[in-house]
Formats: C-alpha cells, sequence, structure tokens
DNA sequence: TTGATTCACTGAACTAGTTAAGCTATTCTT
DNA sequence: AAGAATAGCTTAACTAGTTCAGTGAATCAA
C-alpha cells in the first residue's frame, strides 16, 4: 500500500509541505491562495492521503487516554465493562481516543511494577497522553511519584485520599460503599429486619489494597446503619464469603442460619454471592424472600438476570465513575490543573423481587 | 519531568548520537570500544535514560497489536476476557504489547466503519502493526480490502472461510460450534434421552451476522447428532430465547414442556440462558437434572459459578482461540505469510451435575 | 615500507507533519 | 512616488532513535 504523505501532494502542486499542512489543517492566521488550496485538496482527494498519527505528534499531542483495568475475576468483568463504558462516551465526545490496557496489575506486586514501567514509557514517547488507572493495589506510592513527574493520571476506586509528597491531591473518584452498604441495611430494617447478617467478600492474604477497603467501608457502612438503629453490635452476624469458591458462601449461610438468633435477612456484599447464597438458603429449605431477605451489591447486570427471584441490590454508578474520571483527566490534559480533583459517587438502593418485609416483625407487633 | 535524550547522553560522553545508540543496544556487529561503552552506560544510568518509543518506531516496527473487540451485552464480557487472556500470554512471549480497542462494532454499520477507518488510520501511522478482530460483523468486505491493501490481520470467530479477490484466505480462527452443539447432544442421547428439547439464543433482526451463524452452526450439529442417532427430526423441539430478557427464555421453556411429547432433556445453547431455564423448570416444579436434564454452552466461569445444580456445558477454548490468533498474527508480521491460515477450535464437553441418565428410558428399558 | 585489514567512531539520511520566522511581490496609504 | 502593510508562499527547525556509508588511525602481513 502506497501510503501517501505531503510530501507528494507537495511535489505534485508545486509548493512546499508547509503549504499542504496549512491548506489540510484550513488554518487561517496563514493566507493561502484560493486557486492553490482547490490544487492541493484535489489532489490529496486524488491520491487518497490520511494524515499520519505520528507525524502530527511531533509537535500534537496524540490525545490518546490509556485506560489499566484489571480483569482478574470474573466479577471484574463486568464491572471493567461499564467502567469503561462511561470512560468512552466521555473521551470519545471531547475527541480523545481511550486505549484499553488490561493489565493484570491487581495479582501481585511485580506486575505492578510491569504497569508503572508500562505507564512511563508510554508518557515519555508521547504514544499516551493521561492515564486512568483503576483499583492500583501496592501502586499508590509509584503512581503518586509518576505523576509529580509529571505524568497526567486520574485514579479510581482505590484508597480515598491521595497526596503528592508536598500535599497537593491526586485526581481520583471513588464511589461511597460505606454509604451504599448503609443503605442497603437501613432498607432491610426498614423492612422490619432486626437480625441482618452480613456476608462480605473474601479479602484474604493475596487479595488488593483497594478491595479491602472496599470491605471495610461495607463493614462500617452496615455498623452505621446497625447503630443508628440502636440494635446491639453482635459480630456473629458477620462472616466471609468467597467470590469463587461456592461451598465457601454456602458455609458461611449455613452456619450463619444455625446461630440460635438466625438472621431473617441478609446482606451479601456482592451480587454474585448474593445468588449463591439464595441458592444455599433453598437448600435450607428457606424461601427468600419468604423466611429470608437477601440484598446484594454491585448491580452486575448479568447477575440480576441470573437470579431467582430478581435481586434486591445496590448500584454502583460505575459509568458514571468512568465518565467523571475521564472528565477529570481531559480538563487536567487542557488546562494543566483541575478545580475538584477528588470525586465521590453515590450508589443507588435497587429495590427487587429478593426483599420483603419481616414476618417475626410483623408477628412480633401483631 | 526532563526527558533524557540519546543527544544528552551523547553530548556528556563527548560521542555521537550513534555511538550511544550502538552502545544502548549492544549492536554486536559494530564495534565500540570497552572504555567508551562503560562511560556511556554510566551517564545512561546516572540520568534516567529510558528509550522513546516514538523514536524508535522511526526505523523499527512499535510491536504492538490491536486487539478489536465488542462487548454489547453481557455474555460477551467473560468471551471478552479470555480470549484476550489467551492473546496477552501469546504476544507478551512474543514481546508484542497487546492494545484494546473496544469498539462498539457489533452494534451498527456505522461504529463499524469507524472501526475499519481507526484501524487504517493506526496501522498507516505505524502506531500498530497488525490486528486481531473478533466478531466483525457487516464487516468482512472492507476488512478484506484492508488485508487486501498490506494491513495485517487475523479474524476470530467471524465467517466460516474469508478469501481475498484473488483467492487468497485471510488467516481466522474459528470455534467450531457445530462440533460443541453435537458434543452436547451426543451426551444428552448417551445418558438415554430421546426427545431433547433445543433453545437457541435470538439472532433478531439488528443481531451480526457471526452470532447468527453461530446459532446456524449449533442448530446444525444438533441436527446432525439427532439423525446420527436415527431419531426423526422434530422442529416442535426447537425454540428461541433471549440472551436478557429472562421472560422470553422462561416462556419458551414453558411452551415445551407443554407439549404432548415434552422433552425430558434440553440443550439451551448459551449458558445463561441455561441458567434461565433451570429456573424455569424449577417454577414448574421440575427438578434439574431429576425430572429434566439442562446442558448449556460456553462454559462461561461466572454463570458455572452461580447455577445450582452446577451446568454440564460444552467449553469453547476461548484462550486456545485467542492464543492461536496471536500467534497467527505474529507469524505474519515476522515472516509475511502464514502457512495455514484457517484455524478451527474444537470445544470440550464439560460434565457436571446438571445432566442424569433418562427416567423414561430407564422405565421404558425396565 | 607499502598495502590491506581491522578497530572505533562519526555524519547524515531516514520518518512525517507542525509552525515560527522570513522573504517576495503586490496593494494600499498619504 | 516613497513607505507601510499585506497576501502568499518558502525555509528551516523541531521530535528522537536507527543504520548505512564513510573516515582516520592503528595494526598487521609481505
Amino acid at each position: 500500500m502506497p501510503q501517501t504523505t505531503m510530501r507528494q501532494i507537495a511535489d505534485r502542486a508545486g509548493v512546499s509541505v508547509a503549504t499542504v499542512s496549512y491548506v489540510l489543517n484550513s488554518t487561517c492566521n496563514v493566507p493561502i491562495g484560493t486557486e492553490t488550496r482547490a490544487r492541493v485538496h484535489a489532489i490529496a482527494n486524488e491520491l487518497g492521503y490520511h494524515r499520519s498519527l505520528l507525524g502530527r505528534s511531533i509537535k500534537q499531542p496524540l490525545r490518546h487516554i490509556g485506560v489499566a483495568v484489571g480483569a482478574p475475576d470474573q466479577t471484574e468483568q463486568t464491572y471493567t465493562a461499564e467502567l469503561f463504558a462511561g470512560i468512552r462516551e466521555q473521551t470519545l465526545d471531547a475527541g480523545y481516543y481511550p486505549v484499553l490496557q488490561p493489565m493484570p496489575h491487581q495479582i501481585g506486586q511485580s506486575a505492578g511494577a510491569d504497569l508503572v514501567r508500562r505507564v512511563g514509557e508510554v508518557h515519555r514517547s508521547k504514544l499516551i497522553d493521561g492515564f486512568i488507572i483503576d483499583k492500583a493495589p501496592f501502586l499508590t506510592a509509584p503512581l503518586v511519584e509518576l505523576y509529580e513527574q509529571g505524568v497526567p493520571l486520574v485514579l479510581v476506586n482505590s484508597v480515598p485520599d491521595v497526596r503528592t509528597s508536598d500535599g497537593r491531591p491526586v485526581p481520583i473518584v471513588n464511589v461511597d460503599n460505606r454509604l451504599g452498604a448503609s443503605l442497603a441495611a437501613h432498607h432491610l430494617l426498614e423492612l422490619g429486619h432486626r437480625r441482618i447478617g452480613l456476608i462480605l467478600p473474601d479479602s484474604g492474604g493475596t487479595r488488593l489494597e483497594p478491595t479491602a477497603n472496599r470491605i471495610l467501608d461495607v463493614l462500617h457502612g452496615y455498623r452505621d446503619a446497625i447503630s443508628a438503629a440502636g440494635l446491639p453490635r453482635d459480630d456473629a452476624l458477620i462472616m466471609q464469603g468467597d467470590l469463587v469458591d461456592r461451598a465457601c458462601t454456602q458455609k458461611a449461610v449455613e452456619s450463619m442460619m444455625r446461630l440460635a438468633a438466625a438472621p431473617t435477612a441478609l446482606f451479601v456484599a456482592d451480587d454474585a454471592m448474593a445468588v449463591m447464597a439464595i441458592n444455599a438458603l433453598r437448600r435450607l429449605g428457606l424461601s427468600v424472600p419468604g423466611n429470608v431477605s437477601v440484598i446484594g451489591y454491585g448491580d452486575w447486570p448479568i447477575v440480576s438476570r441470573l437470579a431467582e427471584p430478581p435481586l434486591t441490590t445496590v448500584h454502583t454508578p460505575l459509568r458514571d465513575n468512568g465518565r467523571l474520571a475521564a472528565k477529570l483527566l481531559i480538563d487536567f490534559l487542557e488546562t494543566g490543573s483541575v478545580n475538584d480533583p477528588s470525586i465521590v459517587i453515590e450508589p443507588r438502593l435497587i429495590v427487587r423481587a429478593s426483599t420483603a418485609p419481616c414476618r417475626a416483625a410483623t408477628k412480633g407487633s401483631a
């Protein structure tokens, strides 16, 4: 394929490359004669000219945005898709192009170092202007270092507050999981439930920092709601399941329902685990929401379609999350700074059919 | 951040840029003195030099591979993740870097045109050397045109056989869904089932060509197995569900079980829909696999964890799919051609707990 | 001692588009 | 008609690393 260059057009038209560049960019402050303009356009069309991004990037930014996301386990996939959809909308509208780099940066520190190296490399090479980095575990320190060195980046769903060594805040967009958990618990309390079990996803040894933070936030949100309702704290009602191993979630549900004061409602802090919990309850001969109400977390689209009954859950607006992160980054790229670099996104309660008023409460009041 | 260049190193070391390049690339055929070599290395370390990809790409290819995938509905996400995991392994091992471009190219023709334009642009600009394009609907023609113009690309899970205008085959890696469907049906036949319902995912109006092909392949594979077993063809046992709308799948299951000769087993050609089908059967008071066996298709990881009972299904080795596509592309990039440009991947039966011997058959034989 | 060979390195072309500065004519002002 | 302004275009520097051809000096063979 004969790659057409401006030089070829210039030669044919009998003008300089600069003139061709001015014509094709319709730069107004340099006047070019109507006739020359037409001739250049005609020849460009004839030769099927397409501008080279690489050439343009000598003087101008490429307007590419790197998006680093991890896809370690299955729950993350629908998470990533939603987040990226938001980023896509915002960037394309602003004339930027999002490039996804699915780095397994959540698996360990060595892979994380790969990501940091790669981010530095493509930025120095001017291949990518700025970065959106999702759930950066163990990486806050090296990423802040990059930020201090002038690499524009926005963190997503990482630690709550990140600052440079001289105290400037690093742009970040987080979902308020504490609020989300509190919404879930509050919904169950409003339905009259008084013993509400909490099943958290595993945050075991190798798991990543931001996920652990999310789990802690959920725990705190749950406790906020419980204590706001004037109920005593009961740690027997808090257990950990596992995102991957169904037997683990099942065991957690079974042992919780075996308690003398068994819960009448379960808050399972991940939709996929919530479905496993519903299955486990069914095996125990308990109906949902007849005997036990179940509320999930995340509103993962695929899961809500597979749940029986349809799952009441907490929607985390990941699309907004992506959109705002992209907006923050583009503002930074265009103006060199951002007004409000720390954005918190509020989850919403989605009531479907897996929660119902507490029977015990109805009986008690009757 | 003061971006260090070879010029700076050269100036400090009192040598030319060429010498620095030779030293840092340890090019063997050009001899450089031990002392100069050491000095250049020392200065490079001191200044914290990192090679610019953009500079290098003047003479050398960037070794970037573009991966175009769509993520329109939820089923696709785990599909994409598996595929990309395979591509990642293969490309990184070979020193190439995969860049994901999640284009919504499966939504319509205009978005598809965007993808084709983008592919041409980044290839002309030498930003990306070659492309892996997944399920290119409506796009075969323009993509083949690009291939003829010298853009290295490999298609994945598209139409069975693609050729250029002069008859050369375009590299392609497809999963043999006809075989996969036949495996599923054969498994049920071996368990003694004689009336096997087939529920296909919707291929409605706006759906894409390759998906429609997949559905047809599944249909043919099912019929292959049925007729090989000497059973009559019964189109009442074939229905369409919907990947998104659970009510639709439920209706299909209900009306099928209402037949005078109701099936004793269902082959539901998508795991997510298979879970919906199990829920629908349970609502009808039928147990799985006690009354009705259910086999899925795809072996989507998230779904197999949520199914109750664990789903017997057909595993489509998407990781291999990605790996082989990447291998094909890299071979093409390095040698300029490939030996066997058309690869077919064979699915495997995964037996879990949602299928069991046919009771009717046992009764009949007793 | 001459000629060839090798060592160690340099110069310059290459890629491809952007843009500030400069240079002719021509037109306009007074 | 001199001087200024302006339209219309060109020149050249910019980016940054790769690589071929070439050059000067030292080494070695005859």
